[in-house]
RNA sequence: GGCGCGUUGGCCGAGUAGUUAGGCAAAGCUCUGCAAAAGCUUUUACGCCGGUGCGAUUCCGGUACGCGCCUCCA
């Protein structure tokens, strides 16, 4: 039973898929005006962990994932940074150059980037227009001077909750507090559909009600029309950082409902948890904005951060830290180690005796039960510990396989393909075993000292050695 | 101010109304030709005060502290 937190009814539910076999996941993916940082990388890391584990359940996926390549921020800086071009030219300059870092990175991580289909924002103007049409014409959105907005207050009068993701509260009291004199909107709480281009902007044409609009989308409606367009309404799974929920999943779902009778956008959103730096939220100001740059300059692998995310509830706030992270980068190694065990199975007919089958049963039901990793992990590191301390029989191999696959289908860390040692490696570890044996301690440590400077290690049991990387 | 999350052993981090989480790090011991690895020990930890239970780290109330959202944000 396939299970997870949906943000909407706040408690533990089971997902059933809405059609026959195939589970449709939309998550908001990253403006691309910047490097990610590796809270964003989190986020992604959740999202195809989610994806991962839909699969896992014996459903296919269909996982949508928007790339934001026009918002204020992205056309702010292309001006700045390639002032020679036109509006439209820096634009898609800017945005190219961070969408190819963004797959790299998230690749990187151990994102599986030919399952998620990427769709642009600047490929999606048609459907975002008809949606805002849609909307305009159902007497949801109305136009200003300086876009077109939506109308919270007439979506509340036609009888829809604007707050099923947060408390109603919140949302008055936003009302209250804000007075921004910079929007020509009628009501606080609305927000833009559509902005009209001001001068040096890039310009998609728009023509509503007889009028002129030239600009670009807003943030909310792309992901409304890009998910719907791809997902159909509802689709099964939402996902997005926790950041999100308000206001902009909130407005998705106004946007997506206006007008609607009884569907809503998405049956289950599931929200990940901050990633905190030294406790805080990361931010430029403070020093603690890393992105995956800086990981490998610190000689850590991104797999290790990949451990890191998967290490700890996507539910709750982790810590990252530097020594936080070598933990991880140090239990990596220790599980690629226990991968490699697979090229120095015994041939031995007794049987040591640890309970394979029953681990991956473990683990298959942990992973299902609202993505707890952490508990799968550690159910690994017991089935590690006892081979460590026994070893591993040629009668287990195909258990082994199945687990270390099972381990990398969900937690992506590419442990299957650990490699074996050389051929001249493998003999002279047979060469020290025979000098060792005949008591000429000389020459088997002079062999192992080789080794180490191979980076391979050696662990010496009563009959034999078992190797390990350093 | 409104809303939400958290407080667990040296560090990180699950979970549970009674029974060893797990990882990382350090020290000692055992094993070993010496090492390494492994095992064992240091290490029955759950912010504080009340309440309900035979029993609470786990449920309820209060309180302190930390973090986040409410503005672009994963």
């Amino acid at each position: 039973m396939l299970k997870f937190y949906n943000s909407l009814t706040r408690q533990i539910d089971e997902l059933k898929p809405i059609k026959d076999g195939v589970v449709s996941i939309y998550s908001c993916g990253p403006t691309v005006y910047d490097n990610a940082h590796i809270g964003n990388l989190r986020a992604f890391i959740i999202a195809d962990t989610v994806a991962r584990i839909v699969r896992l359940a014996g459903y296919k996926t269909k996982h949508v994932m928007n790339i934001t390549d026009v918002d204020d921020k992205t056309i702010g800086r292309s001006q700045q940074e390639h002032e020679d071009s036109s509006p439209e030219d820096a634009l898609k300059t800017l945005s190219t150059h961070y969408e190819k870092r963004f797959m790299s990175d998230i690749e990187a991580v151990g994102i599986d980037i030919s399952a998620i289909q990427f769709i642009r924002a600047t490929d999606s103007i048609n459907s975002i227009t008809d949606l805002i049409k849609e909307l305009y014409k159902a007497g949801f959105a109305y136009i200003a001077e300086d876009g077109v907005y939506f109308s919270i207050d007439k979506y509340i009068k036609s009888g829809k909750t604007y707050g099923q993701l947060v408390e109603l509260g919140a949302v008055a009291d936003t009302k209250a507090r804000i007075n921004n004199d910079e929007y020509d909107k009628e009501d606080a709480r609305d927000f833009a559909l559509w902005k009209l281009a001001k001068p040096d902007e890039p310009v998609w044409p728009f023509e509503l009600d007889g009028k002129d609009l030239g600009g670009r989308p807003g943030w909310h409606i792309e992901c409304s029309a890009m998910s719907v367009g791809e997902l159909g309404q509802p689709f099964d799974i939402h996902t997005g950082g926790i950041d999100l929920m308000f206001p902009h999943h909130e407005n998705e779902i106004a946007q997506s409902t206006a007008g609607h009778e009884q569907k809503n956008l998405a049956k289950f959103f599931v929200h990940n948890e901050y990633l905190l730096v030294d406790k805080t939220k990361m931010s430029k100001s403070m020093g603690n904005f890393y992105t995956l740059e800086d990981i490998l300059e610190h000689k850590f692998k991104p797999l290790s951060f990949r451990l890191f995310c998967l290490g700890s509830s996507y539910r709750t706030q982790a810590d990252f830290t530097w020594e936080n992270l070598a933990s991880s980068h140090n239990r990596l190694k220790g599980l690629c180690n226990l991968a490699a065990l697979q090229w120095q199975a015994k041939s031995d007919d007794k049987d040591s005796g640890i309970y394979i089958d029953g681990t991956i049963v473990k683990i298959n039901n942990f992973l299902l039960n609202d993505l707890n990793t952490v508990e799968a992990l550690a159910a690994l590191s017991e089935v590690q510990n006892k081979l460590e301390a026994s070893y591993l029989s040629e009668k287990q191999l195909d258990q082994f396989k199945e687990l270390i696959s099972l381990i990398d289908s969900v937690f992506g860390l590419d442990l299957g393909s650990t490699p074996d040692i050389s051929a001249d490696q493998k003999r002279d570890i047979g060469k020290r075993d025979k000098a060792r044996r005949s008591d000429d301690f000389n020459e088997s440590d002079k062999i192992r000292d080789q080794l180490k400077e191979q980076g391979i290690g050696l662990r010496d049991t009563s009959s034999s050695s078992v190797w390990f990387r350093l």
